[in-house]
DNA sequence: CGGAGCCTTGAGATTTATCAAGGGTAGTGG
DNA sequence: CCACTACCCTTGATAAATCTCAAGGCTCCG
Protein backbone atom coordinates (compact mmCIF):
# COMPACT_ATOMS: atom_id res chain seq x y z
CA UNK A 1 0.00 0.00 0.00
CA UNK A 2 2.60 2.49 1.41
CA UNK A 3 5.01 0.95 -2.10
CA UNK A 4 7.86 -0.37 -2.11
CA UNK A 5 9.46 2.74 -0.37
CA UNK A 6 12.43 2.37 2.15
CA UNK A 7 10.96 4.69 4.82
CA UNK A 8 12.54 4.26 8.26
CA UNK A 9 10.09 4.57 10.54
CA UNK A 10 6.55 4.14 11.37
CA UNK A 11 4.66 7.66 11.64
CA UNK A 12 1.33 7.56 12.12
CA UNK A 13 0.63 10.30 9.28
CA UNK A 14 1.82 7.66 7.38
CA UNK A 15 -0.97 6.48 8.10
CA UNK A 16 -3.20 8.85 5.95
CA UNK A 17 -4.83 7.49 3.09
CA UNK A 18 -4.50 11.36 0.95
CA UNK A 19 -0.22 10.89 1.17
CA UNK A 20 1.75 9.48 -1.91
CA UNK A 21 4.57 7.57 -1.65
CA UNK A 22 6.42 10.72 -2.01
CA UNK A 23 5.02 12.52 0.71
CA UNK A 24 5.90 9.77 3.27
CA UNK A 25 9.15 10.23 2.34
CA UNK A 26 9.63 13.47 2.99
CA UNK A 27 7.97 13.08 6.41
CA UNK A 28 10.82 10.20 6.80
CA UNK A 29 12.81 12.14 6.27
CA UNK A 30 12.38 14.70 8.48
CA UNK A 31 13.02 12.26 11.21
CA UNK A 32 16.62 11.70 10.99
CA UNK A 33 17.21 15.45 11.70
CA UNK A 34 17.72 15.20 15.07
CA UNK A 35 16.84 12.86 17.56
CA UNK A 36 16.56 12.85 21.20
CA UNK A 37 16.49 10.00 24.01
CA UNK A 38 14.12 10.69 27.12
CA UNK A 39 14.64 8.74 30.49
CA UNK A 40 11.85 7.00 31.89
CA UNK A 41 9.82 9.62 34.28
CA UNK A 42 11.46 12.67 32.64
CA UNK A 43 9.75 15.90 31.10
CA UNK A 44 9.98 15.83 26.98
CA UNK A 45 8.43 19.33 27.71
CA UNK A 46 7.28 21.38 30.99
CA UNK A 47 5.02 22.98 31.84
CA UNK A 48 5.69 26.64 31.36
CA UNK A 49 8.45 25.84 29.20
CA UNK A 50 8.28 27.54 26.02
CA UNK A 51 8.58 24.57 23.33
CA UNK A 52 10.35 25.24 20.28
CA UNK A 53 10.21 22.02 18.41
CA UNK A 54 7.23 19.71 16.71
CA UNK A 55 7.89 16.15 18.12
CA UNK A 56 7.84 12.49 16.76
CA UNK A 57 7.78 9.78 18.62
CA UNK A 58 10.06 7.38 17.29
CA UNK A 59 10.33 4.65 19.88
CA UNK A 60 8.60 4.22 23.65
CA UNK A 61 5.72 5.54 25.62
CA UNK A 62 4.83 9.34 26.98
CA UNK A 63 2.65 11.10 28.21
CA UNK A 64 0.60 14.54 28.35
CA UNK A 65 -0.38 15.42 32.08
CA UNK A 66 -1.25 18.03 34.32
CA UNK A 67 -0.46 18.49 37.93
CA UNK A 68 -2.01 20.65 40.45
CA UNK A 69 -0.23 22.60 43.00
CA UNK A 70 -0.81 20.12 45.75
CA UNK A 71 0.46 17.40 43.65
CA UNK A 72 -2.12 15.32 41.70
CA UNK A 73 -1.28 14.43 38.34
CA UNK A 74 -4.05 13.26 35.83
CA UNK A 75 -2.84 12.07 32.44
CA UNK A 76 -4.07 13.59 29.76
CA UNK A 77 -3.34 11.46 26.57
CA UNK A 78 -1.07 8.89 25.77
CA UNK A 79 1.69 9.87 23.16
CA UNK A 80 2.25 6.49 21.30
CA UNK A 81 5.36 5.21 19.23
CA UNK A 82 4.57 6.98 15.85
CA UNK A 83 2.46 9.63 17.18
CA UNK A 84 3.51 13.28 16.25
CA UNK A 85 2.70 16.26 18.67
CA UNK A 86 1.90 19.67 18.72
CA UNK A 87 2.30 20.19 15.08
CA UNK A 88 1.41 24.03 15.06
CA UNK A 89 3.63 24.32 18.29
CA UNK A 90 4.39 27.95 16.85
CA UNK A 91 1.29 29.22 18.67
CA UNK A 92 2.07 27.36 22.28
CA UNK A 93 3.40 30.31 24.03
CA UNK A 94 4.26 28.75 27.30
CA UNK A 95 3.10 25.25 28.01
CA UNK A 96 -0.18 24.99 30.19
CA UNK A 97 0.76 21.07 31.20
CA UNK A 98 3.93 18.77 31.35
CA UNK A 99 4.38 16.13 28.08
CA UNK A 100 6.82 13.35 29.51
CA UNK A 101 8.30 9.82 29.17
CA UNK A 102 6.34 6.94 30.76
CA UNK A 103 9.10 4.59 29.68
CA UNK A 104 12.28 5.53 27.66
CA UNK A 105 11.92 7.11 24.58
CA UNK A 106 13.29 8.04 21.28
CA UNK A 107 11.73 11.47 19.98
CA UNK A 108 12.77 13.36 16.71
CA UNK A 109 13.02 16.85 16.86
CA UNK A 110 11.78 18.65 13.82
CA UNK A 111 12.41 22.45 13.25
CA UNK A 112 8.50 23.93 13.16
CA UNK A 113 9.52 26.27 9.96
CA UNK A 114 10.69 23.19 8.15
CA UNK A 115 7.62 21.18 8.84
CA UNK A 116 5.44 24.15 8.07
CA UNK A 117 7.05 24.77 5.06
CA UNK A 118 6.94 21.16 3.71
CA UNK A 119 3.03 21.10 4.75
CA UNK A 120 2.59 24.60 2.61
CA UNK A 121 4.41 23.16 -0.42
CA UNK A 122 2.36 19.78 -0.51
CA UNK A 123 -1.59 20.01 0.43
CA UNK A 124 -1.79 16.24 1.34
CA UNK A 125 0.75 16.70 3.78
CA UNK A 126 -0.93 19.58 5.73
CA UNK A 127 -4.02 17.97 5.43
CA UNK A 128 -2.54 15.00 7.22
CA UNK A 129 -1.45 17.36 9.58
CA UNK A 130 -5.02 18.52 10.18
CA UNK A 131 -6.32 14.92 10.59
CA UNK A 132 -3.65 14.19 12.92
CA UNK A 133 -4.76 17.15 14.80
CA UNK A 134 -8.45 16.20 14.49
CA UNK A 135 -8.12 12.60 16.08
CA UNK A 136 -5.89 14.68 18.67
CA UNK A 137 -9.06 16.05 19.65
CA UNK A 138 -11.27 13.13 19.27
CA UNK A 139 -9.31 11.74 21.72
CA UNK A 140 -9.67 14.35 24.66
CA UNK A 141 -13.41 14.39 24.18
CA UNK A 142 -13.65 10.40 24.31
CA UNK A 143 -11.53 10.89 27.34
CA UNK A 144 -13.76 13.43 28.65
CA UNK A 145 -16.65 10.97 27.85
CA UNK A 146 -15.19 8.11 29.74
CA UNK A 147 -13.74 10.27 33.35
CA UNK A 148 -17.24 11.45 33.46
CA UNK A 149 -19.84 8.33 32.91
CA UNK A 150 -18.18 5.09 32.82
CA UNK A 151 -17.38 3.33 35.50
CA UNK A 152 -13.69 2.49 36.71
CA UNK A 153 -14.16 -0.88 34.63
CA UNK A 154 -15.05 0.47 31.80
CA UNK A 155 -12.68 2.96 31.74
CA UNK A 156 -9.85 0.86 32.20
CA UNK A 157 -11.23 -1.42 29.09
CA UNK A 158 -11.59 1.75 27.12
CA UNK A 159 -8.06 2.22 27.75
CA UNK A 160 -6.97 -1.50 26.07
CA UNK A 161 -8.96 -0.51 23.79
CA UNK A 162 -7.61 2.90 22.27
CA UNK A 163 -4.38 1.67 22.65
CA UNK A 164 -4.87 -1.86 20.67
CA UNK A 165 -6.52 0.37 17.67
CA UNK A 166 -3.65 2.57 17.83
CA UNK A 167 -0.70 0.43 17.97
CA UNK A 168 -2.24 -1.66 15.03
CA UNK A 169 -2.71 1.36 13.05
CA UNK A 170 1.03 1.92 13.18
CA UNK A 171 1.52 -1.45 12.69
CA UNK A 172 2.85 -2.60 16.29
CA UNK A 173 0.04 -4.82 17.22
CA UNK A 174 0.10 -7.38 14.22
CA UNK A 175 -2.37 -9.98 15.86
CA UNK A 176 -4.10 -9.39 19.39
CA UNK A 177 -0.91 -8.55 21.66
CA UNK A 178 0.81 -5.56 22.15
CA UNK A 179 3.05 -4.14 24.26
CA UNK A 180 1.91 -2.19 27.06
CA UNK A 181 4.01 -1.32 29.46
CA UNK A 182 2.51 1.09 31.98
CA UNK A 183 1.95 -0.05 35.51
CA UNK A 184 -0.73 -0.24 37.42
CA UNK A 185 -0.13 3.72 38.81
CA UNK A 186 0.13 4.91 35.21
CA UNK A 187 -3.07 3.65 34.69
CA UNK A 188 -4.40 5.36 37.65
CA UNK A 189 -3.46 8.81 36.62
CA UNK A 190 -4.64 8.06 33.37
CA UNK A 191 -8.45 6.79 33.77
CA UNK A 192 -8.64 9.14 37.38
CA UNK A 193 -8.93 6.17 39.94
CA UNK A 194 -6.75 4.80 42.80
CA UNK A 195 -3.88 2.20 41.90
CA UNK A 196 -5.55 -0.02 44.44
CA UNK A 197 -9.06 0.50 42.36
CA UNK A 198 -7.17 -0.21 39.31
CA UNK A 199 -5.40 -3.46 40.25
CA UNK A 200 -9.77 -4.78 41.42
CA UNK A 201 -10.57 -3.87 38.19
CA UNK A 202 -7.86 -5.31 35.97
CA UNK A 203 -8.04 -8.46 37.99
CA UNK A 204 -11.15 -8.79 36.96
CA UNK A 205 -11.49 -8.04 33.66
CA UNK A 206 -8.60 -11.53 33.59
CA UNK A 207 -11.15 -12.95 35.40
CA UNK A 208 -13.53 -13.12 32.78
CA UNK A 209 -11.07 -13.84 30.18
CA UNK A 210 -11.24 -10.30 28.34
CA UNK A 211 -7.44 -9.50 28.40
CA UNK A 212 -4.60 -10.85 29.85
CA UNK A 213 -1.74 -8.94 30.87
CA UNK A 214 1.47 -9.23 32.21
CA UNK A 215 5.09 -7.27 32.36
CA UNK A 216 4.68 -5.28 29.30
CA UNK A 217 2.80 -7.61 27.22
CA UNK A 218 -1.04 -7.49 26.58
CA UNK A 219 -3.22 -9.68 25.03
CA UNK A 220 -6.39 -8.56 24.13
CA UNK A 221 -8.22 -12.34 24.00
CA UNK A 222 -12.47 -11.01 23.13
CA UNK A 223 -11.77 -7.86 21.33
CA UNK A 224 -15.67 -7.57 20.99
CA UNK A 225 -16.50 -8.23 24.23
CA UNK A 226 -13.98 -5.80 25.76
CA UNK A 227 -14.93 -2.89 23.12
CA UNK A 228 -18.53 -3.54 24.67
CA UNK A 229 -17.51 -3.28 28.03
CA UNK A 230 -16.02 -0.18 27.26
CA UNK A 231 -18.68 1.17 24.90
CA UNK A 232 -15.79 1.78 22.62
CA UNK A 233 -16.16 2.38 19.39
CA UNK A 234 -12.92 3.83 16.97
CA UNK A 235 -14.88 6.67 15.37
CA UNK A 236 -13.36 9.26 17.57
CA UNK A 237 -10.24 7.93 15.63
CA UNK A 238 -11.29 8.32 12.19
CA UNK A 239 -9.69 5.30 10.63
CA UNK A 240 -11.82 6.52 7.78
CA UNK A 241 -9.07 8.57 6.77
CA UNK A 242 -6.45 5.73 6.57
CA UNK A 243 -4.77 3.26 4.31
CA UNK A 244 -6.06 0.33 6.67
CA UNK A 245 -9.53 1.43 6.24
CA UNK A 246 -9.04 0.42 2.65
CA UNK A 247 -7.63 -3.13 3.26
CA UNK B 1 -7.85 49.22 21.47
CA UNK B 2 -9.80 47.68 18.65
CA UNK B 3 -10.34 51.04 17.73
CA UNK B 4 -13.40 53.27 16.72
CA UNK B 5 -14.34 50.47 14.04
CA UNK B 6 -17.69 49.76 13.94
CA UNK B 7 -18.18 45.39 14.60
CA UNK B 8 -21.34 44.37 14.59
CA UNK B 9 -20.42 41.20 15.98
CA UNK B 10 -18.33 40.11 19.93
CA UNK B 11 -16.50 37.26 18.32
CA UNK B 12 -13.60 35.66 20.31
CA UNK B 13 -11.23 36.68 17.61
CA UNK B 14 -10.99 39.86 17.97
CA UNK B 15 -9.22 39.38 21.39
CA UNK B 16 -6.09 37.69 19.82
CA UNK B 17 -3.65 40.84 20.09
CA UNK B 18 -2.16 40.06 17.03
CA UNK B 19 -5.26 41.28 14.40
CA UNK B 20 -5.18 44.71 12.74
CA UNK B 21 -8.56 46.51 12.74
CA UNK B 22 -8.71 45.75 9.69
CA UNK B 23 -8.83 42.14 10.36
CA UNK B 24 -11.51 42.02 12.65
CA UNK B 25 -13.77 43.93 9.95
CA UNK B 26 -13.54 40.88 7.55
CA UNK B 27 -14.21 38.98 10.32
CA UNK B 28 -17.17 41.00 11.37
CA UNK B 29 -18.39 40.58 8.20
CA UNK B 30 -18.08 37.21 7.42
CA UNK B 31 -20.38 36.53 10.08
CA UNK B 32 -23.43 38.61 8.16
CA UNK B 33 -23.20 36.49 5.11
CA UNK B 34 -25.56 33.14 7.06
CA UNK B 35 -27.14 33.47 10.20
CA UNK B 36 -29.04 30.86 11.60
CA UNK B 37 -31.49 30.18 14.91
CA UNK B 38 -31.52 27.21 17.00
CA UNK B 39 -34.29 26.13 19.55
CA UNK B 40 -33.14 25.05 22.98
CA UNK B 41 -31.91 21.40 22.86
CA UNK B 42 -32.16 21.00 19.44
CA UNK B 43 -29.11 20.15 17.32
CA UNK B 44 -26.82 22.50 15.72
CA UNK B 45 -24.80 19.31 14.02
CA UNK B 46 -25.83 15.86 14.79
CA UNK B 47 -23.29 13.20 15.21
CA UNK B 48 -22.61 11.10 12.37
CA UNK B 49 -23.65 14.28 10.00
CA UNK B 50 -21.18 15.54 7.63
CA UNK B 51 -20.69 19.27 8.84
CA UNK B 52 -20.67 21.88 6.08
CA UNK B 53 -20.09 25.11 7.89
CA UNK B 54 -17.74 26.77 10.45
CA UNK B 55 -19.88 28.16 13.09
CA UNK B 56 -19.70 31.27 14.98
CA UNK B 57 -22.21 31.77 18.10
CA UNK B 58 -23.51 34.69 17.85
CA UNK B 59 -25.62 34.74 21.02
CA UNK B 60 -27.29 32.15 23.45
CA UNK B 61 -25.14 29.36 24.97
CA UNK B 62 -24.47 25.49 23.43
CA UNK B 63 -22.44 22.61 24.39
CA UNK B 64 -20.02 19.66 22.20
CA UNK B 65 -21.79 16.11 23.83
CA UNK B 66 -21.10 12.63 23.77
CA UNK B 67 -24.02 10.08 24.30
CA UNK B 68 -23.53 6.32 24.59
CA UNK B 69 -25.40 4.11 23.62
CA UNK B 70 -27.52 3.15 26.14
CA UNK B 71 -28.70 6.96 27.11
CA UNK B 72 -25.75 8.55 29.55
CA UNK B 73 -25.00 11.87 28.30
CA UNK B 74 -21.71 14.30 29.33
CA UNK B 75 -21.27 17.58 28.22
CA UNK B 76 -17.44 17.85 26.48
CA UNK B 77 -17.45 21.79 26.25
CA UNK B 78 -19.56 24.86 26.50
CA UNK B 79 -19.97 27.06 23.39
CA UNK B 80 -20.12 30.74 24.70
CA UNK B 81 -21.43 33.25 22.72
CA UNK B 82 -18.17 34.84 20.43
CA UNK B 83 -16.64 31.28 20.37
CA UNK B 84 -16.00 29.59 16.96
CA UNK B 85 -15.87 25.87 16.34
CA UNK B 86 -14.65 23.73 13.86
CA UNK B 87 -12.53 25.86 12.14
CA UNK B 88 -11.03 23.38 10.14
CA UNK B 89 -14.17 21.67 9.42
CA UNK B 90 -12.88 20.12 6.16
CA UNK B 91 -11.17 17.50 7.65
CA UNK B 92 -13.87 16.92 10.00
CA UNK B 93 -15.57 13.67 7.85
CA UNK B 94 -18.12 12.43 9.89
CA UNK B 95 -18.83 14.03 13.38
CA UNK B 96 -18.09 11.58 15.97
CA UNK B 97 -20.11 13.60 18.75
CA UNK B 98 -22.59 16.00 18.61
CA UNK B 99 -23.17 19.71 19.04
CA UNK B 100 -26.44 21.07 20.94
CA UNK B 101 -27.76 24.15 21.97
CA UNK B 102 -28.43 24.78 25.80
CA UNK B 103 -30.49 28.02 25.40
CA UNK B 104 -32.18 29.49 22.61
CA UNK B 105 -28.86 30.34 19.91
CA UNK B 106 -27.97 32.39 16.70
CA UNK B 107 -24.75 31.34 15.18
CA UNK B 108 -23.35 32.27 11.90
CA UNK B 109 -22.57 29.40 9.15
CA UNK B 110 -19.57 30.16 7.39
CA UNK B 111 -18.03 28.43 4.05
CA UNK B 112 -15.01 27.03 5.08
CA UNK B 113 -13.54 27.86 2.00
CA UNK B 114 -14.18 31.95 2.40
CA UNK B 115 -12.86 31.68 5.92
CA UNK B 116 -9.38 29.65 4.76
CA UNK B 117 -9.12 31.82 1.58
CA UNK B 118 -8.78 34.61 4.53
CA UNK B 119 -6.56 33.11 6.48
CA UNK B 120 -4.69 32.42 3.34
CA UNK B 121 -4.12 36.28 2.92
CA UNK B 122 -4.04 37.44 6.40
CA UNK B 123 -1.75 35.91 8.24
CA UNK B 124 -2.82 37.44 11.52
CA UNK B 125 -6.28 35.66 10.87
CA UNK B 126 -4.85 32.31 10.76
CA UNK B 127 -3.06 32.80 13.56
CA UNK B 128 -5.81 33.64 15.50
CA UNK B 129 -7.60 30.64 14.54
CA UNK B 130 -4.75 28.97 15.53
CA UNK B 131 -5.13 30.32 18.51
CA UNK B 132 -8.56 29.97 18.84
CA UNK B 133 -7.81 26.13 18.42
CA UNK B 134 -4.89 25.90 20.59
CA UNK B 135 -7.20 27.15 23.67
CA UNK B 136 -9.84 24.49 22.91
CA UNK B 137 -7.43 22.11 23.32
CA UNK B 138 -6.28 23.22 26.74
CA UNK B 139 -9.84 23.79 27.30
CA UNK B 140 -10.50 19.90 26.85
CA UNK B 141 -7.43 19.35 28.67
CA UNK B 142 -8.50 20.91 31.76
CA UNK B 143 -12.15 19.02 31.78
CA UNK B 144 -10.23 15.85 31.51
CA UNK B 145 -8.11 17.15 34.61
CA UNK B 146 -11.30 18.30 36.34
CA UNK B 147 -13.02 14.72 35.82
CA UNK B 148 -9.80 12.60 36.75
CA UNK B 149 -9.29 14.74 39.71
CA UNK B 150 -10.94 17.10 40.99
CA UNK B 151 -14.06 16.42 43.38
CA UNK B 152 -17.37 17.18 42.64
CA UNK B 153 -17.13 20.94 44.70
CA UNK B 154 -13.54 21.84 42.76
CA UNK B 155 -15.23 20.77 39.36
CA UNK B 156 -18.20 23.16 39.94
CA UNK B 157 -16.12 25.62 41.21
CA UNK B 158 -13.74 25.47 37.68
CA UNK B 159 -17.01 25.58 35.51
CA UNK B 160 -18.34 28.72 36.89
CA UNK B 161 -14.28 30.06 37.03
CA UNK B 162 -13.93 29.03 33.29
CA UNK B 163 -17.04 30.83 32.40
CA UNK B 164 -16.55 33.87 34.09
CA UNK B 165 -13.28 34.98 32.39
CA UNK B 166 -14.41 33.19 29.09
CA UNK B 167 -17.39 36.07 29.21
CA UNK B 168 -15.28 38.84 30.87
CA UNK B 169 -12.78 38.19 27.45
CA UNK B 170 -15.68 38.78 24.94
CA UNK B 171 -17.49 41.86 27.14
CA UNK B 172 -19.97 39.68 28.40
CA UNK B 173 -19.03 40.29 32.21
CA UNK B 174 -18.14 44.03 32.72
CA UNK B 175 -18.42 43.08 36.54
CA UNK B 176 -18.96 40.35 39.06
CA UNK B 177 -22.28 39.29 37.44
CA UNK B 178 -22.63 37.45 34.20
CA UNK B 179 -25.42 35.52 32.59
CA UNK B 180 -25.44 31.28 33.99
CA UNK B 181 -28.29 30.35 31.72
CA UNK B 182 -27.89 26.24 32.56
CA UNK B 183 -29.75 24.31 34.70
CA UNK B 184 -28.44 22.08 37.45
CA UNK B 185 -29.06 19.18 35.15
CA UNK B 186 -27.09 20.41 32.84
CA UNK B 187 -24.45 21.18 35.19
CA UNK B 188 -24.06 17.62 36.09
CA UNK B 189 -23.64 16.59 32.97
CA UNK B 190 -21.13 18.79 32.37
CA UNK B 191 -19.44 17.36 35.36
CA UNK B 192 -20.19 14.18 34.98
CA UNK B 193 -22.32 14.03 38.14
CA UNK B 194 -25.67 13.83 39.24
CA UNK B 195 -28.41 16.42 38.93
CA UNK B 196 -28.99 15.94 42.75
CA UNK B 197 -25.45 15.87 43.90
CA UNK B 198 -24.77 19.33 41.97
CA UNK B 199 -27.35 20.94 43.95
CA UNK B 200 -25.79 19.85 46.89
CA UNK B 201 -22.29 20.99 46.48
CA UNK B 202 -23.94 24.18 44.72
CA UNK B 203 -26.07 25.17 47.83
CA UNK B 204 -22.25 24.61 49.79
CA UNK B 205 -20.98 27.24 47.48
CA UNK B 206 -23.91 29.92 48.04
CA UNK B 207 -24.01 29.20 51.80
CA UNK B 208 -20.14 30.27 51.88
CA UNK B 209 -20.73 33.05 49.78
CA UNK B 210 -18.59 32.38 47.01
CA UNK B 211 -21.15 32.86 44.47
CA UNK B 212 -24.89 33.93 44.12
CA UNK B 213 -26.79 31.97 40.82
CA UNK B 214 -30.73 32.44 40.79
CA UNK B 215 -32.34 32.07 37.22
CA UNK B 216 -29.52 32.86 34.48
CA UNK B 217 -27.62 35.00 36.41
CA UNK B 218 -24.34 34.25 38.28
CA UNK B 219 -22.64 36.93 40.59
CA UNK B 220 -19.19 35.75 41.53
CA UNK B 221 -18.82 37.14 45.59
CA UNK B 222 -15.39 35.90 45.99
CA UNK B 223 -13.25 35.38 43.00
CA UNK B 224 -10.30 34.67 44.93
CA UNK B 225 -11.85 32.52 47.11
CA UNK B 226 -13.56 30.36 44.26
CA UNK B 227 -10.63 30.12 42.13
CA UNK B 228 -8.78 28.36 44.78
CA UNK B 229 -11.53 26.40 45.64
CA UNK B 230 -11.46 25.25 41.66
CA UNK B 231 -7.55 25.21 42.11
CA UNK B 232 -8.29 27.41 38.72
CA UNK B 233 -5.58 29.37 36.62
CA UNK B 234 -6.72 31.04 33.61
CA UNK B 235 -3.52 29.97 32.09
CA UNK B 236 -5.31 27.48 30.10
CA UNK B 237 -7.02 29.98 28.14
CA UNK B 238 -3.67 31.59 27.24
CA UNK B 239 -5.39 35.17 27.62
CA UNK B 240 -1.41 36.23 27.44
CA UNK B 241 -2.25 36.33 23.62
CA UNK B 242 -5.06 38.57 24.19
CA UNK B 243 -5.70 42.43 24.30
CA UNK B 244 -7.27 42.02 27.51
CA UNK B 245 -3.56 41.14 28.68
CA UNK B 246 -2.65 44.58 27.71
CA UNK B 247 -5.22 46.26 29.68
C1' DC C 1 -56.41 26.57 37.71
C1' DG C 2 -53.40 22.98 36.04
C1' DG C 3 -49.18 21.35 34.25
C1' DA C 4 -44.42 21.24 33.29
C1' DG C 5 -39.96 21.99 34.47
C1' DC C 6 -36.77 22.88 37.85
C1' DC C 7 -34.98 22.98 42.47
C1' DT C 8 -34.70 20.95 47.06
C1' DT C 9 -34.52 17.49 50.79
C1' DG C 10 -34.10 12.88 52.99
C1' DA C 11 -32.72 8.05 53.54
C1' DG C 12 -30.24 4.31 52.10
C1' DA C 13 -27.20 1.87 48.59
C1' DT C 14 -23.04 1.66 45.82
C1' DT C 15 -18.74 2.82 44.12
C1' DT C 16 -14.41 4.17 44.93
C1' DA C 17 -10.86 5.90 48.15
C1' DT C 18 -7.90 5.30 52.11
C1' DC C 19 -4.93 2.97 55.13
C1' DA C 20 -2.11 -0.80 56.11
C1' DA C 21 0.44 -4.74 55.27
C1' DG C 22 2.53 -8.65 52.77
C1' DG C 23 4.62 -10.93 48.66
C1' DG C 24 7.00 -11.28 44.18
C1' DT C 25 10.77 -10.07 41.24
C1' DA C 26 14.69 -7.83 39.30
C1' DG C 27 18.67 -5.51 39.91
C1' DT C 28 22.86 -4.31 42.96
C1' DG C 29 26.62 -4.74 45.86
C1' DG C 30 29.19 -7.43 48.97
C1' DC D 1 26.13 -16.63 45.19
C1' DC D 2 23.55 -14.40 48.58
C1' DA D 3 21.45 -10.52 50.88
C1' DC D 4 19.24 -6.31 50.23
C1' DT D 5 16.66 -2.87 48.28
C1' DA D 6 13.35 -0.88 45.34
C1' DC D 7 9.45 -1.21 42.83
C1' DC D 8 5.36 -3.12 41.71
C1' DC D 9 1.36 -5.97 42.47
C1' DT D 10 -2.04 -7.90 45.59
C1' DT D 11 -5.28 -8.33 49.51
C1' DG D 12 -8.19 -6.94 53.46
C1' DA D 13 -10.80 -3.78 56.33
C1' DT D 14 -12.88 0.51 56.82
C1' DA D 15 -14.19 5.25 55.41
C1' DA D 16 -15.79 8.72 52.33
C1' DA D 17 -17.87 10.48 48.24
C1' DT D 18 -21.35 10.14 45.25
C1' DC D 19 -25.50 7.85 43.41
C1' DT D 20 -30.25 6.21 43.54
C1' DC D 21 -34.86 6.45 44.64
C1' DA D 22 -38.63 9.00 46.24
C1' DA D 23 -41.27 12.81 47.33
C1' DG D 24 -42.56 17.66 47.84
C1' DG D 25 -42.43 22.58 46.65
C1' DC D 26 -41.74 26.59 43.75
C1' DT D 27 -42.48 29.36 39.60
C1' DC D 28 -43.82 30.33 35.19
C1' DC D 29 -46.95 29.84 31.52
C1' DG D 30 -50.98 28.62 29.04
Amino acid sequence: MTGGQALRYRSRLFAYSGLHAADRVLIDDLLDQRQRSIAPRRDIVSEGEVPRFVHFVLEGWGCRYRQLPDGRRQLLSLLLPGDLFDSHVQVVGRMDHGIGALTAMTVAEVVPDVLSALADDHAAIARALWWNDHVAFGTHREWIASLGLRSARERIALLFCEVYFRLRLVGRCPARTCEFPLTQADLAEATGLTPVHVNRMVQELRRERLIEWAGRSLTILDLDRLCQVASFTPAYLHLDRTVAAAG
